[in-house]
DNA sequence: TAATGTAACTGGTAGTGACCACATTACCAA
DNA sequence: TTGGTAATGTGGTCACTACCAGTTACATTA
């Protein structure tokens, strides 16, 4: 890890400087609630303008890292270990995280023409054909959710089953491959009733509580890339959030 | 409205500069997707430093009204006409949005010594006392769900039920009678059955499925502010959270 | 002793000037 | 027509400078 900026770089300063206080936060060399050396120190330390420093620091204060106090100095959040919003809504992470072992069934991969209403919340024209992807999500073996995404690719842009089996990750893929990156979401979330079918998929009784979670990805230019339906048994599962201003 | 930089102002450049861009936004004069001036053009217009322009550009792309693409510019963002969101997870916004006239009846609101688990996600030491507010909440008159918060506020600092009966909303008195401004929270959402007790009050039936929602909330500083536990009907209620990265 | 004022910190705002990286366009040559 | 290329306009990065606005500690004063 790099402990001094390398001007010559391609690299900006300002991130590298980023990357470094970063470091010194995660590894605990800056205690929480401690204050951090102020900007004209690190102007001096790192050899950068303060524009630079402020730069650097700015980002760090908007991932939540640093917090400012006007006249006292720049300290270290106390971290609760979160990475990107992405990672949580992830569902593979989240399972994990909660010690439970993540798995998949796919059902069905394919191109088809959706409900008018799906179209409508991709902002596609009637007609229009997306990739439809379904699943059964696995927590320890057992069914846990039953989740169906529509991707609004264009014709040609495809994802073979293979790409899903090797990363996993459906998010990776859109990035790797489509230099896709989603950068915000709508998310809903409602109480439903499990019917004959929902009920056999997640091995419960019909009419089990559920939770339906809906979510309308957006990629950087607010272009909706995703719209994804997700079954949750009720007794299985808990959803977090963890919001910012 | 101002549409000019008043520098005798205390309310910095680049502040006031990104208001009159907001408003031009919000009023539709810059359509979606169009380009507003390239930021060596505001620069003339506004008589302000590329500096000040960038400030003010780069927070509303923060706040999602604008976005940048290098080499092109920079350009509105298609709004979906949401406030922050605060006001999203502020239930009476939240129910006017949806056509429904919000109400409330407070059944109680008293300092009290809350259960072990509550102290310690405020992170308090045993034996603490907090702020305690029961509310049931309504919709068009009916009850929809039935909120507890624990508030970490020190002795002394007391809240009254003539304020939340004026202003209605308890972080409108969190922000100006003690100064904290919520900046981050922490929710979970998952399915529950209604005790007696609760669906006596929310008017269901025992056994009815609820969705239940915790939130804690977070000041500037990171220090843990508020403890909510509300417990919604089924069927009268969605959930809903946009999330940015 | 207690109040107070001031100096020396902190981050916040703002201007100027320079150069880089990327996108688009117009134009020219093959 | 095609393909390269140069000009120009865009946002991105960076340095240096200046002053404003809170906070704190300490010396001074009443």
């Amino acid at each position: 890890m790099s402990r001094t900026i390398d001007p010559f770089t391609a690299v900006p300063k300002y991130f590298q400087l980023a990357s470094i206080l970063r470091q010194k936060i995660e590894d605990g060399e800056w205690a929480p609630r401690s204050p951090i050396p102020s900007e004209r120190q690190l102007e001096v330390l790192y050899n950068i303008s303060r524009t630079t420093i402020r730069e650097a620091i700015d980002s760090l204060v908007q991932q939540g890292y640093l917090y400012r106090e006007h006249g006292r100095g720049t300290f270290v959040s106390p971290q609760k270990l979160q990475k990107g919003w992405m990672d949580l809504t992830s569902f593979s992470e989240d399972l994990v995280k909660r010690g439970m072992k993540p798995g998949q069934i796919i059902r069905s991969l394919e191109r088809v023409e959706p409900p008018p209403r799906v179209l409508q919340r991709l902002e596609l024209p009637l007609g229009s054909t997306v990739y439809r992807i379904e699943r059964v999500r696995l927590g320890d073996g057992t069914p846990i959710g039953l989740q169906t995404s529509y991707l609004a690719l264009a014709p040609g842009q495809e994802i073979t089953q293979q790409e899903m089996e090797a990363t996993g990750s459906l998010y990776r893929i859109l990035n790797e491959k489509f230099h896709i990156i989603p950068t915000e979401a709508d998310e809903t979330l409602e109480v439903t009733i499990a019917t004959p079918e929902e009920a056999a998929l997640l091995e419960v009784a019909t009419g089990a509580p559920l939770l339906l979670n809906e979510r309308l990805l957006f990629s950087q230019d607010r272009r909706p890339v995703e719209y994804v339906k997700i079954l949750y048994r009720g007794d299985r599962y808990q959803y977090f959030v963890h919001l910012k201003r």
